[in-house]
DNA sequence: CGCATAATTGACCCTCCTCAATAAGGGTGG
DNA sequence: CCACCCTTATTGAGGAGGGTCAATTATGCG
């Protein structure tokens, strides 16, 4: 599975609590100039491994925010392509469709992380992004990243391995579509997302999840009551405390352990 | 699935025969300094897009060739990186493994193509890439590439655009390995790879697989016995002809509307 | 030429899908 | 603030696609 930068915010674990209050102050914030350099993501965004004086010449990147409600799109595939997105606040997926109007979710995007990567190759928008609660992304000028990007180093570099993180996560998704079985899946699917949760500051155990049993199952090449049935199985195990969306793992080497157990 | 790109090389379909012998005479040369400047690869290589003068500043780029022998690998998984390959001739196969032993293929790569972009994300290659059979390959130092692409535009983009659309191209394998079927599968596979041949000079209905059937069970999520009947399957329906790995498409169509067409 | 590797094919079974009914929420408007 | 409706989740029964195990055949490399 994907491996989720491991930087800890210096807070530790947050209450569910102070973080929405948090975010209702970055709500009020929407209109205002945003610098990187002060941003609370700044350890698990771009600007990750930035010096100070090159933090601050990053500013003139972002250059302003976009609210985006439950259920919209960020962007459509398809979208002539402009500008790069991180995410600021809430929760994203990204789908890509074919032809005949099958859908796959290809990751689920948090606090810190990029979107719109896969536009680069054609200059349009090869997926679509949904915001799965409200969200708030910092607008990133794709053409002043890569002047900028031509002047510093750092900036390169990091952009570079962002970029190959995305590839790296990406197999990870492969190796457990093509040769995992459900269980399996959706354990490892849960460690990931405790994993990133936790170096937001969240809790390791106990987390809400935003988005449906049929999107994880489209995320995780199964149906939606397949989900539904192992998520009933890893509580009648002992494995999970599940409420609808509310999940509380009980036994993390547990799950560990499934992930990590070839079949046979 | 994956979309190659289309440029045809100026001399349309060539025999295997007409390839076998340009590929012995490449051999020969593997001591010389190349040029991307005069490769016959550089409509569909790292050079792609590049004006003329840029495209000599890219030869001090390519600093050697590295010829790897059928079954070799080029890289491993957890080898330091330093640069990335391009292969000149030959085909190779990616793959990742889990700790607990799961191999999974994520790509096959022939003439064009760049291995190792994984690798940059955390210095280190995640994947192993292995020749199906003798092969040679460009030695594209990353470093230079850095440089060289601070200092002139084509290049930066050029290669941004190559990372993101390995983006895409996963992306496409998540499609299929989430919500194909078996014959699906197998087509789409079948039609890419057809694809990427006609894109090389190569007959668009007849080729020779240079990967097993496990391997290809491995990239498409199948069990090798799953691959062979579905091989038999088609040959039976008249969609291929097929001799252990020699291929033939007698109807592309035919594939053609098994991928397009949604299960049920 | 011979052996190890790769491919094919059959029989059986298991996981996951499909279809369906029911229950539980959550948002909205009166 | 509550009732209603629509979406989402749960659970069951039955079936199919693909996995597993095994035997046979083809083949290509040394």
């Amino acid at each position: 599975m994907a491996t989720a930068p491991k930087a800890v915010p210096a807070g530790a674990t947050r209450s569910i609590i102070e973080v929405k209050e948090r975010t209702a102050r970055m709500i009020k914030l929407d209109t205002l100039k945003v610098a990187c350099s002060s941003c609370n993501l700044r350890e698990l965004c771009l600007p990750v491994g930035l010096s100070k004086p090159n933090l601050e010449r990053l500013d003139e990147l972002v250059a302003s925010r976009r609210t985006v409600k439950r259920g919209e799109a960020l962007f459509h595939a398809g979208d002539p392509f402009h500008s790069l997105y991180a995410v600021r606040t809430g929760f994203f997926k990204t789908r890509v469709s074919s032809e005949d109007g099958r859908d796959q979710v290809t990751g689920f995007q948090m606090a810190g992380e990029l979107l719109g990567l896969d536009a680069i190759s054609q200059d349009r928008h090869t997926c679509d992004a949904v915001a799965l609660e409200d969200s708030q992304v910092c607008v990133i000028h794709y053409s002043q990243l890569e002047n900028l990007s031509r002047e510093f180093t750092e900036l390169q570099s990091s952009f570079h391995k962002i970029m190959s993180r995305e590839i790296v996560r990406d197999h990870g998704v492969m190796l457990l579509l093509g040769s995992m079985r459900a269980e399996e899946r959706l354990a490892a699917f849960l460690l990931n997302l405790t994993q990133r949760l936790q170096a937001r500051g969240f809790s390791p155990s106990s987390l809400i999840l935003r988005m449906t049993r049929e999107e994880i199952g489209s995320y995780l090449g199964l149906k939606l009551e397949t989900v539904s049935r192992t998520f009933s199985k890893f509580q009648d195990d002992g494995l999970l405390e599940v409420k609808q969306r509310q999940i509380r793992i009980l036994d993390q080497e547990g799950l560990q352990r499934l992930v990590n157990s070839a079949s046979c």
